[in-house]
DNA sequence: GGCGATCGTGCTCATATGAGCAGACGAGCG
DNA sequence: CGCTCGTCTGCTCATATGAGCACGATCGCC
């Protein structure tokens, strides 16, 4: 297209977009044929002077969706648009609210949803609507109740889905991560607790989120590792963990001692489930995201738009 | 609206505009009428949801356009869209251009054109392309070729302008403004400055642009005016000068006594022409430019989509 | 509880738009 | 010089969309 024809084709757009003309009188004004005017739209947009935009907060990205499940072979994707995102806490709140409407519109729903918890995981029960399902019975896979030092979030996550889900929830009473590896085999083979990590096994979906492998984490905030325990991890290649297990860029367990003392299903466990739904969002995400994606490690992804170009770009 | 109605219209937004499925599809999906879908999007539309932008340098607002012209009385508007613009000197070029293709386009063409001069003028004279118009003279309307530090910038505006149009430049051999009183009479009462000066009141049409009250000003970079002097003027209620005459924000001479020892038009003398263009674009000339639109300084206005709704929005 | 006002709904019909096609035009080549 | 090929143009026709209308539900008011 030389100059001539892309300069008509702006303002071909600018009477149709903008003053919303029809094709017709816009080709009466630039003495044009409507169907000229209609090539030359068609062109505007196909070269990409034309963006239109859906601002709202509750927006998504079904084309990044789509490539999503096609290039990098998940089942479902949930992309939400950053456009017009001023702070991470919107952001986090777009994916939270995201990931709240896909569990509710989940069919068939779930019997048994087994969460992980931490910040975006409590988020989420907060958006969760009241009845959002009936008789949804929660448990967790992971244990961290009780080193938290905001007691109870653990806890109150897993009980705030449940009990808006009309459900009740099963907490693991276990540490997430333990000094000894007798310790964690003794408690992993108390009754109680192998019961409900019995129960995890059996959920219908899981719920879970990832960490970056920072300062940051829940994990150094809750006590259960420190911040050079975290440096070490992420000097062996460690990019974040999921459900308090942490794996470097291609899904693996970075140190097995470590894992070994971790409660709660293991990562290879997660892969077999029929239905994972992993809710990953943030700048500070992007490692994580995309080691769950490469590894298999979720079948869902709740994600935000950012985040979702980085995986489809490398 | 209710909530319910509001998600479904983001919802059919995104099949619509992203994935461009046809309405009745969209109904189909989401089991609603196509006529509730093709409402859904109207008011997604109307709620300011839906955003279209046109991304090109040469874009225009037309809607802000008309406003302009309507609320400000202006008989003419341009204003080019920011969308996309990265630097000061980009929006300075795009403003530039639209300024030239206004020159380009206009009908009749006029037979004299006077100019001023100065950064925005110069970079005009640059967008226009050769033989954009034939046969038009060009006359400087306000003096200012000696002292300047990058030498023949205001005969290079106006020589480029008339050779690219076809036609020859009238130069206005005078400093912008002059020490004493008596200078300046006795620079008017000379033949040949008369002359041009009689020449430029009878132009059909003037291209100038506004400059702003601080220290960037040619005036002073061109040393008629100290920083100092501008200060004063600022003091005084001065927000910027055309044509060399500084005005406060009703448009009226802030002193008189330094107005009285400046060359060129006065300003009653653009006011009562029939066509007066100014190109005033950039955050730092908002106060400017109102001035410019208050008091009647131009018929025609090319500015950038920011400033426009400067002057819209107080 | 009856009644009108108001709103939302799904229709009919007119209009706007896009797909596909036949001819015109011009560039490149034998 | 004439041919062919590809591109661009303006058409026909099918489809998508929007305006306007009649109906029924809902709500407030008496």
């Amino acid at each position: 297209m030389d100059e001539i024809d892309e300069l008509l084709s702006i303002r071909a757009a600018e009477l149709y977009y903008e003053e919303n003309k029809t094709q017709d009188e816009i080709g009466q004004a630039l003495r044009l044929t409507r169907w000229k005017v209609g090539r030359l739209l068609a062109q505007a947009k196909q070269r990409g002077f034309i963006r239109i935009e859906i601002l709202h907060p509750r927006a998504r990205r079904l084309p990044i969706e789509r490539r999503l499940r096609d290039e990098r072979g998940l089942a479902d994707a949930i992309v939400v648009s950053t456009a017009g995102v001023t702070s991470p806490e919107e952001l986090q709140a777009r994916t939270a609210q995201a990931a709240a409407d896909y569990l509710t519109a989940l069919r068939p729903v779930p019997r048994t949803l087994g969460v992980s918890w931490g910040r975006t995981l409590f988020e989420i029960s907060q958006h969760l609507r009241q009845g959002w399902a009936t008789g949804v019975n929660v448990v967790q896979i992971n244990g961290g109740v009780s080193l938290n030092r905001r007691p109870g979030t653990a806890a109150a996550t897993a009980v705030g889905i449940a009990q808006k889900g009309g459900g009740s929830a099963t907490l693991l009473p276990s540490p997430a991560i333990l000094e000894r590896l007798e310790t964690k085999e003794a408690i992993e083979s108390d009754r109680v607790v192998a019961g409900v990590i019995e129960l995890a096994r059996s959920a219908d979906a899981y719920l879970f989120s990832a960490g970056a492998a920072d300062h940051s984490s829940v994990h150094v905030e809750s006590g259960y590792l420190s911040a050079p325990d975290v440096d070490l991890l992420v000097q062996k290649g460690a990019v974040g963990d999921v459900v308090g297990r942490y794996i470097d860029s291609d899904g693996n367990i970075v140190d097995p001692a470590l894992d070994a003392r971790t409660v709660g299903l293991t990562l290879d466990e997660l892969r077999k489930a029929h239905l994972a739904i992993a809710v990953i969002s943030g700048p500070g995400k992007l490692a994580v995201a995309d080691a769950v994606v490469r590894s298999s490690l979720c079948s869902v992804l709740v994600t935000d738009e950012a985040t979702a170009l980085h995986l489809l770009g490398g």
